[in-house]
RNA sequence: GGGCGAGUGGCGGAAUGGCAGACGCGCCGGCCUUAGGAGCCGGUGCCGCGAAAGUGGCAUAGGAGUUCGAGUCUCCUCUCGCCCACCA
């Protein structure tokens, strides 16, 4: 009873109606608004990274948010309680930049911006719970990150000292993007930047250093850890003192203390250097190198890092006219000043060993300086001529030209060298990390005030709890100047001391923006608290964040800092946990179509918005999902966007209309391949179960692409019966009921709507499809009866037969030799070897 | 310079050491249409031979190796991307 039904007469799939229409119907039944006391069910925070206000939501927030709202969705369906909050990383410098360049004040113009985004969210239809949205601009919110900054400065975590910034004489302080060019201009107003030092706030991150390295309990991406390890870039070895020897012009006696890694080349060591900023350069200089000593020190000052750093630029240096004495052998070697050492690592100082290290070996070389040989690899001359530094760690290494240590294996060597210069006081053993404690201070308007108060008699004062927050005002003046408002606003400047009740000024420098999403995640759980950041109960009983999602750029600053900051607030009491985020996804980033970074500058940004309205949002969510692997990413190109729409309108065909055929299929009504029904109903649900299977593996690993294709792939079948006898019976129900269940975290409308409709033509109640459980797989429908296998001649495919699964090995075999093909190939020659891949394959082995 | 990742059809991509190219785009053919930039059905890695059904070879950046069997594992080379870049 095949019924034939025009295509015109059937409702066309229209998301412009149904997708708006079901988002205001959760809205209106509060769907997503999780129960944070629910404790009936077991908890799953889901956290995406929180977005900047720039303006507009492009289409790298789908990429990341869609997925990330499947995810949430499918959990839902998995009986868990889910949270998937939203917020804003409103503080910033675009909003600042954007505020003087419009003379716009910022907190209207980042407003307007969250206020156009959340629209734009929403048309993602995702289940983000916006009762518990943060905006980290507000006074709500940042009025703990000033009560966390008072902690941490109780705890000594906060601490002030000088550090150089750039300094434009107009325009302040500047941020690093802002000096441009080689000749480091201002990027404003082109005056020449300078480096000035400041006093400024730091977080002792370093005091962390050992337990970040852990990563104990959690599930990171390899790569992210690998970063973070290196960013922290602990090294083993000793500190060493080297004395000062007495000159015409200097008693001698100073210590200048080295670390190195290597303690056993110190008999190597031929000199010494001190980075330009080192405090003992002044001091030991002698006066006949003066003047080239300072001019050498301003020049280094003056270079930009990516200058001086440049590991293609020449060594550097000058000789001071020091020298110094080897602490092992009484040597006296001479001391430089030169650039390549860092001021901020290690001790400033470094022990030149040039047989021994590219770095001092290139210097060596330049600077016609003494090369002696004191590691020798198994079978090296001792007296060979060095060419070119030994940096190798091998096995068989020992000591030459090393005194009593002469002969010893290296590491053995370094080891007893380094005792013996402990006991004398002038070595022990140290460690090192490259992670610098996190500057905090920015002179800039836009962000947190810190909270402290200089006052002339009293020195620095935190500005008590019950003074908080300190308000930044919104009525300073942008226009005319660049540098920090807050320095030339009276009402906020002026102030009294909150011990002595003197005149006094307050801080006037505002806190990186990355400390305000060091811990948004924890403000979620109690979002309007007002007697404190977090809410202790709540954050025990959700935290750590289950699963985060967002970019890999942000591997060694927010990733690290939010590390920091949860191991911070541990230690103050403040909540339970050690590691802030248990399992972390870094999804790939979308570029723009010309394979740049997206962004307004370059006029390649996607707008989401356009292509909604065009296929809707489950399209675009679909098309996000299935363009190819999440955490890869990739340049945009809309080619292809077409074939999910299409396959959205199939799926709302199927569940429209099972019994309608089209009139250019020459097989429509007929079942495929000569099946009978009962035949055909098994396929149908074979094929729906077996796509269970794979598809719930899929989303267990965030396999969008591969989800979504097998869907695509069900679909097709389906249509294969459609208009069928067996259209519309039980199995085909079960399939369609099975596809749109799978379908629905990733297109929540479309399958919303038609599950809608399934319930209203049985005149069932209506529930949402997004309540349902996730449905399990019955194995017997989707187990397989024959299977083909492939058979191999020397490894090349030459036949398939088809046999019951459960047939027997040597049946297989023997059936695999008796094929024609395979007969005609072995020629009467005997198979050296038949390998049997668990009957998943044959391959027949013989010699020519 | 170091670290990490990646190189597969015209394109996006798929493939627990076991049939390379699922799925989609594009393209070709057909159906249906007054029409088609809609819908449906089928085909489509490359090179031979063949009228065709077929059939043989070559293919996962290049080269070697391990294995009955390699896109997948090992080594070398090349190219691209990201991150860090004189960290003693």
């Amino acid at each position: 009873m095949t019924q034939t039904t025009e295509r015109t007469r059937i409702e066309r799939y229209d998301p412009a109606t149904i997708e708006p229409r079901w988002q205001a119907r959760w809205a209106e039944l509060g769907a997503y608004h999780t129960d944070l006391h629910d404790d009936s069910r077991p908890k799953f925070y889901l956290l995406t990274m929180y977005p900047y206000p720039s303006g507009d939501l492009h289409i790298g927030h789908w990429y990341i948010k869609t997925p990330t709202d499947a995810i949430a969705r499918y959990r839902r369906m998995h009986g868990l309680n889910v949270f998937l909050p939203i917020g804003f990383d409103a503080f910033g410098l675009p909003a600042e930049n954007a505020a003087i360049k419009s003379g716009q004040h910022p907190r209207p113009w980042t407003m307007a911006n969250i206020e156009t985004m959340r629209r734009q969210l929403r048309s993602m239809g995702a289940t983000f719970d916006w009762a518990s949205e943060v905006v980290t601009a507000d006074p709500s919110y940042y009025r703990w990150n000033q009560w966390l900054f008072l902690r941490f400065l109780e705890a000594g975590l906060a601490y002030r000292a000088m550090s150089p910034v750039d300094w434009c004489p107009n325009d302040g302080t500047l941020a690093r993007e802002q000096v441009e060019g080689v000749d480091r201009r201002c990027w404003r107003c082109g005056a020449k930047v300078e480096k000035r030092d400041l006093e400024q706030w730091f977080l002792r991150t370093t005091r962390y250093a050992d337990e970040l390295l852990r990563f104990d309990g959690i599930d990171w991406p390899e790569p992210i850890r690998v970063q973070q390890t290196n960013w922290i870039g602990r090294s083993e070895g000793g500190e060493i003192v080297f004395p000062t020897a007495p000159s015409d012009h200097h008693p001698g006696g100073d210590q200048i203390r080295v670390f190195t890694t290597r303690p056993d080349t110190l008999f190597g060591a031929t000199f010494m250097v001190l980075a330009p900023e080192h405090p003992l350069v002044a001091k030991l200089t002698a006066p006949d190198r003066r003047a080239e000593v300072d001019a050498y020190v301003a020049r280094a000052r003056d270079k930009t890092d990516i200058e001086r750093l440049s590991v293609d630029r020449d060594k550097s240096g000058v000789p001071i006219g020091a020298d110094a004495i080897n602490p092992v052998n009484d040597e006296r070697i001479p001391i430089f000043v030169g650039d390549y050492v860092l001021a901020t690592y290690g001790t400033g100082a470094i022990m030149a060993v040039p047989a021994h290290d590219e770095r001092d070996y290139e210097f060596a070389m330049k600077f016609r300086l003494p090369v002696r040989r004191v590691v020798a690899a198994e079978g090296t001359d001792d007296e060979a001529a060095v060419d070119g530094a030994y940096v190798a760690h091998t096995t068989g290494e020992r000591l030459v030209n090393s005194g009593p240590y002469s002969g010893l294996p290296a590491d053995e060597g370094g080891r007893a060298i380094l005792a013996s210069l402990a006991e004398r006081g002038l070595g022990r053993p140290s460690v090192t990390y490259r992670l610098r404690d996190w500057l905090i201070s920015r002179q800039r308007y836009w962000g947190t005030p810190i909270p402290v108060i200089y006052c002339p008699s009293d020195g620095i004062v935190p500005v008590p709890d019950d003074q908080l927050p300190v308000l930044l005002p919104d009525t300073v003046d942008y226009r005319g100047r660049g540098d920090n408002p807050l320095r030339h606003d009276p009402a906020f400047l002026e102030t009294t001391c909150p011990k002595c009740g003197g005149p006094a000024q307050r801080e006037t420098d505002t806190l990186d923006t990355f400390i305000d999403s060091s811990w948004y995640w924890y403000r979620y759980l109690s979002a309007n608290k007002d007697d404190g950041p977090v809410d202790r109960a709540m954050t025990d009983r959700w935290t750590p964040v289950d699963q985060y999602t967002g970019g890999a750029e942000h591997a060694v600053m927010h990733l690290l800092y939010s590390r920091f900051f949860t191991k911070a607030m541990r230690d103050i009491g403040l909540i339970g946990e050690d590691e802030p985020f248990k399992r972390l996804f870094n999804q790939g980033q979308i570029l723009g179509a010309d394979g740049e970074r997206m962004s307004k500058s370059r006029g390649n940004v996607q707008d989401p918005d356009e292509l909604v309205r065009r296929y809707g949002a489950d399209t675009v969510r679909l098309f996000l999902m299935f363009m190819g692997p999440w955490d890869q990413g990739g340049p945009w190109n809309e080619r292809g966007i077409g074939g999910v729409n299409r396959f959205l309108h199939r799926v709302w065909t199927l569940a429209m209309d099972a019994h309608g055929t089209e009139p250019g299929d020459p097989d429509a009504g007929r079942l495929p391949g000569g099946e009978d029904e009962a035949a055909a109903e098994a396929a149908i649900r074979a094929a729906a179960h077996r796509t269970l299977r794979v598809v719930t593996a899929d989303y267990e690993a965030f396999h969008w692409n591969t989800m979504v294709a097998r869907l695509m792939e069900l679909t097709n079948t389906l249509f294969h019966y459609r208009g069928t006898s067996v259209a519309g019976g039980p199995a085909w129900d079960e399939a369609i009921r099975l596809l749109l269940l799978m379908l629905a975290p990733a297109a929540p409308h479309v399958t919303e709507e038609l599950w809608a409709r399934r319930l209203e033509a049985t005149s069932d109640p209506w529930v949402s499809i997004h309540e349902q459980s996730w449905p399990e797989v019955d194995e017997a429908a989707a187990a397989e009866e024959t299977r083909e296998v492939p058979i191999q001649v020397n490894g090349k495919l030459r036949d398939k037969v088809t046999v019951p699964v459960a047939i027997e090995p040597a049946e297989l075999e023997r059936l695999a030799l008796a094929q024609p093909r395979v007969a005609a190939l072995l020629a009467g020659r005997t198979p050296e070897r038949v390998v049997n891949a668990g009957g998943r394959l044959v391959n027949i082995v013989v010699r020519d």
